[in-house]
DNA sequence: TGACAATGAATGAACGTTCATTCATTGTCG
DNA sequence: CGACAATGAATGAACGTTCATTCATTGTCA
């Protein structure tokens, strides 16, 4: 039988919060074990040091990144997808917490080589995934532009990186809705300009 | 007669190399001296702490942003404006360590309100600059799209942060003429969304 | 009782910061 | 000029603290 608490995900649950409050290396082992209501010496029966859990955070955010692009592949229209694919981050208890934990991934693979393989991986995979999302989206048949589906797709993810940078500028008193509600609002002005027929176009 | 060298300068040219490999906070203070090539004790005849330092280096960072929109605002047309807000970062002797810096900072504004405040200073005078290189442009006078000037402006930007957020990920073996290479084509396409009149869009 | 989960005091390395000390340079006086 | 005093840039060992990690001990069930 699996004991009443999985204590793998109670430390990593406790990590995210501490890494976003005070990022991975200002986090001390102390802070989350205090986070999770547990002691020091227990993390180390889970994970085997501190960069574990660093690495183990990482592969929940490849799996997090898989499930919402399996999401956006199933949306009707390919602006839905989009919009799913910039609010993801928004939907969980608190955006904040994801966008600066994921700003600080991008810090840590700027030198721990180990970590910027793991993020360009999870990068590939999502962007192949909306080219082809792209690719073979109705919307596609008549563009007003010359782009291709993997130039499209670079130009989205940017995008979606970029307003998540400028998330973490944001002070704490901005609601989750709100956040949710730029970020909408991006990804809509992004796919006007992007996939407006051009009769529509036309008389906007 | 001044010093042979500016020691406040020699430090923070030390540092900026030091923070983009390690970070600011696995920074120490002896690396910093060490890749200056001086005493520990020195850094602090010219800093209070080690927050000073990093408060030097956002200033820093703060008036090479406006030398670079001063230079865009005087580019003969909008598209060369953009190529070299996109490319500003490249033309440095190493681009990946202004990269990895502003990836840096931005995770560090996460966490301390005074240096969000300082980068959100940074970014809205930024804006407004570009907000007002778009108004002016006679790309605007037959837009395409029904987006204002601030709107446009704020894509860019994002883009141009999504943009440095994937530099981090590169390989050093990527030359910075590579790295140039690839914003420039960025920034173009952007640019041929965002401002191709309707009659070239026709037929492209 | 035995097996394992959980604790938290102990350890030693590394950190930011301080400060007594050194010494080349500059200023002063005879 | 030469002898000596004064300066302050520069040093790096030392300090107090914090941290990741370890492990002897205690608690908890079957």
């Amino acid at each position: 039988m699996e004991p009443a608490v999985d204590r793998r995900t109670q430390i990593l649950e406790a990590a995210i919060l501490c890494f976003a409050r005070k990022g991975f290396h200002e986090t001390s082992m102390h802070d989350i074990s205090a986070e999770a209501g547990i002691s020091v010496g227990l993390i180390y029966r889970y994970f085997e040091n501190k960069e574990a859990v660093i690495g183990a955070m990482a592969d929940r955010h490849k799996s997090e990144i898989h499930a919402v692009l399996e999401r956006a592949r199933q949306a009707p229209t390919l602006l839905e997808s989009l919009e799913i694919m910039f609010t993801a981050h928004c939907c969980e208890n608190s955006p904040q917490v994801l966008s600066a934990f994921v700003v600080d991934l991008y810090a840590e693979a700027a030198r721990n080589p180990q970590v910027a393989d793991l993020v360009r991986d999870i990068l590939q995979t999502a962007m192949n995934g909306v080219t082809d999302l792209i690719a073979r989206s109705p919307e596609m048949v008549n563009p007003t532009h010359d782009l291709k589906p993997q130039e499209l797709a670079e130009l989205i993810f940017a995008v979606a990186r970029g307003m998540l940078m400028r998330d973490v500028l944001q002070p704490q008193e901005m609601t989750a809705a709100e956040r949710r509600a730029r970020q909408l609002e991006v990804a809509r002005r992004l796919w006007r300009l992007l996939f407006k027929t051009e009769s529509e176009a036309a008389y906007a």
